[in-house]
DNA sequence: CATGAATGAGAGTTCATTCAT
DNA sequence: GATGAATGAACTCTCATTCAT
C-alpha cells in the first residue's frame, strides 16, 4: 500500500493487529496461516491481503505494538519515590505475571518467529530487548548499591544471570510448565543474591 | 505395530529415526515433512508408514534414543578420582559444547515439539530430563560443599538456578545468537557463585 | 456511457486509452489486468469502470484511435508528384520499421485479443483493415504497371502475396525473431518480382 | 520426478499430454490452467503436479510430441519415384488442411506460447521449425529446377517467400479468418511463380 | 463524477495418507 | 513387507467487480 490510508483503514489495520495476536496467543506462529486471521477478522481473504502480504509481516507489526506498548506500561510504573529494590520487584512481579499466563502470551510465537527467520543481529528485535533489559537491570542494581539496598560485586554479571534466569523460565514455562512456587523460588533467589531476601510473599 | 520385528525391521527402523535426526537438526521439527524423511531415507512413502504414522512419532523415538545416548555419554565421562569441581566444569563444558553447535543440535526442533504437543507431565521427557539434571547437580554441589571445593548455603536453589540459566542460554542461541565468550561469562559467573572461580579458560 | 460526456470526460478518456496503449505495448493483451491501466493512469479503480468496463472494451478503443491515426500518417505520406514505386517503397519502409520495433508495437497484443476473441467477420476491423491494404497495393501496382515502373501479370495476386508475406513477417518478428537483414531480402524480393529490383539500400 | 517410471507411468503421462493437446487446442495456451487439464484427464489435482509442474511444461511436451509426429508424416508420404513438384504439392496440400482446420489446430497455442515465452534463439524450437523448412523447400526446388519441372532465379528466397507466405496464412486463418479459396488461390501463386502453374483443383 | 476498501471466486501448489500391486 | 501412484483437503495469492461515501 504505497498510499495513505485514511483513519478507517488505520484502525482497521489495528483491528486486524489485535485479532491477529490473539490467534498467535493461541496458535503460535507457524501454525496460523493468513485464512485463519481472515477468519478470526470475519474479514475476505483479499480484504486481509490488503493490508499485510504474510503472516510474517503481521507479527512483526504485532511485536512492534505490544514492545511499545510494553514500554509504556513500565515507565508508567516507575514512580519518582520508588527505590531500586522497589522497581526491581515491580519488574520481577510482572515477569512472574507474564511467566504465568503461559498459553495468555506471544512467547511461544516470538519463539517460533525466530526460529523460522533467522534474522541478521540488526534485524533482531529480540536481541535489541534483551540487551536493553540487561542495561536497565544493571543500571538498577548499580542503584541500589549506592543507596545501600543491594550487596553486589558484579552488577553486570549479576544482570545477565538474572536475564538468563527469566529466559529459562520463559521457555520452560512453554515446554515443561512451571508452578508459580518454581518462579517465586527463582525470584527469591534472585533477591537473596542481592543480599535483599525480603518477603517471598511480595511478589 | 503390534506384532514382532524381525532383525532387518529392527535395523531399518534404526536406520530412519538415525537419518531422520539429521533432518530434524537441519530443520527443526515443524518444517519436516513425512516426505522430506521419506527422500533422506530413500525409501518409499507407504515404507516409511510401515513404521511409523507420523512425524511426532518419529521424532518422539529420536529424542528416546537421543537421552539413552547422552546418558552413556554422561556417565561414561565419571571416572572415580574425579572431582565434584571436576565433573562440574565438564558437565559445564560438554553443555558449551553443545550451546554453540547450534545448527547441529536437536534443540530447536525439540522446542518446536514441545510447542506443538503440549504434554501433560508425566509424557513429558523434557521435564524429566530437566528434573533428572537439577538433581544431579545438586548432588554435585553437596558433595563440592563436604569436600570444600564449594560454597553454598542453598545447594537446590543453585542448582535450579544453573539449569535455568542453561535453559536461558540454549533458548538464546538459537533466537538472538550468543557468542563464545557469553557462554564463558556466564559459567564463570556460575562457578564464581559457588566460591571456584578458577580460571576462565578451563572451560 | 448512454449519456455525454463533457469535456473534461472526453479528455480523461483519451488519456486513459492512450496511457493503457503504452500497457499494451509493454505487456500484450492477456497480461494486462484492470489494475495494471489503474496503475498507469494512477486513478482509482472505481473510476476506470466509469469510462470502460472490460480490458477488451479498453483495446478495442485504444485500436480504433491506432487506425485513425494509421489513415492519417499514411495519406499525409503520399505527395502528388510521387511515383507508384516512390509510394510502395515507402510503404514497405513504413512495415519495416514497424516490424523491427517489436517490443514497441501492439502487434502481440492485437494477436492475442483476435485470439480472445473470435469477432464475427463484420466486426473484425483486422480483417478490413487486411483488405483495404490489398486493395491499395492492387491500385498502386496497377498503375505501377501503367506507367510502366512495374511488371506484374497479377497484380491482385502480388498484392494478396504482398500482405500475406508482411502478415508472416510481423507474427514471426513476434515468435522467431527476424533481423534487419531478413526483412530487406524480403522485401527486395518483393520490388524484384514488380520487375523493380532498386537498390536493396534504399529502405 | 527423478526415479524412473513404470510402464504405467509412461502410459499415463502419454494420455496426460494427448488429453492436454486437446484442451490447448480449444482454448489456446494463455487460457488452459492446470486445472483444466485436470478436469480434462480426470484425475486428481495432486495427479497431475507429479507428472508436470506448469502448463508451460506440459505445453512445450505437447509440441514436442507433435513435431515429432509430423516428421514421421512427411517422410512417410515421400515415395521413391516422387517428382519434385509432386513433393512440393504434397507438402502444400498438407499446409492447405492444417490452415483450413482452424480450431482443431494448436497454432493459436503456440503463438500464444511464443509471446509469453520469449525464448532465447537456441531454445527456440519455432525458429528451427521455420530454418528446417526453409531448407526443405529450397533443395526441392533446386530438385525441381534440375529436373526442368520449376523454373527459379533465386531458390533460396523463392523458398523464403514460400514459408512467409505460410504464416502469413497461418496467422491469418486464426485472426481474420480465411477461406479455401484465398489458400487456393496463393498456393496457385506459389506454383505459378514456379512455373508450374498446374490445376488449381489439385491441391 | 470519483474514490478505494472490500469481496469472493478461482488459480497454483503442497502434503499426509491411502491402497492396489 | 514394500512400493509409489493417486487422492483431496488446505493454503497462498490475485483480480474483476461492486458499492458506500
Amino acid at each position: 500500500m504505497g498510499y495513505d490510508m485514511g483513519e478507517k483503514s488505520v484502525q482497521k489495520k489495528k483491528f486486524i493487529l489485535e485479532t491477529a495476536r490473539k490467534v498467535f496467543m493461541e496458535k503460535g506462529f507457524k501454525k496460523v496461516t493468513m485464512k485463519d486471521i481472515v477468519d478470526a477478522c470475519d474479514i475476505s481473504r483479499g480484504g486481509l491481503y490488503l493490508y499485510f502480504e504474510s503472516t510474517s509481516q503481521i507479527f512483526l507489526e504485532v511485536m512492534k505494538l505490544e514492545s511499545e506498548e510494553a514500554d509504556d506500561v513500565f515507565s508508567d510504573s516507575i514512580t519518582e519515590d520508588a527505590t531500586a529494590a522497589d522497581i526491581l520487584i515491580l519488574f520481577l512481579r510482572e515477569q512472574k505475571k507474564e511467566l504465568l499466563r503461559k498459553n495468555d502470551t506471544l512467547t511461544q510465537a516470538i519463539y517460533e518467529f525466530y526460529f523460522q527467520n533467522k534474522l541478521s543481529k540488526k534485524d533482531n528485535i529480540l536481541k535489541k530487548q534483551f540487551d536493553a533489559a540487561v542495561k536497565i537491570i544493571e543500571k538498577l542494581i548499580e542503584a541500589g548499591v549506592a543507596s545501600g539496598e543491594f550487596y553486589c560485586e558484579d552488577c553486570m554479571g549479576t544482570a545477565r544471570n538474572i536475564m538468563f534466569v527469566l529466559e529459562g523460565l520463559k521457555i520452560s514455562a512453554q515446554t515443561i510448565g512451571i508452578t508459580a512456587e518454581t518462579v517465586d523460588r527463582e525470584m527469591f533467589y534472585i533477591l537473596k543474591s542481592l543480599g535483599t531476601a525480603e518477603e517471598k510473599a511480595e511478589l
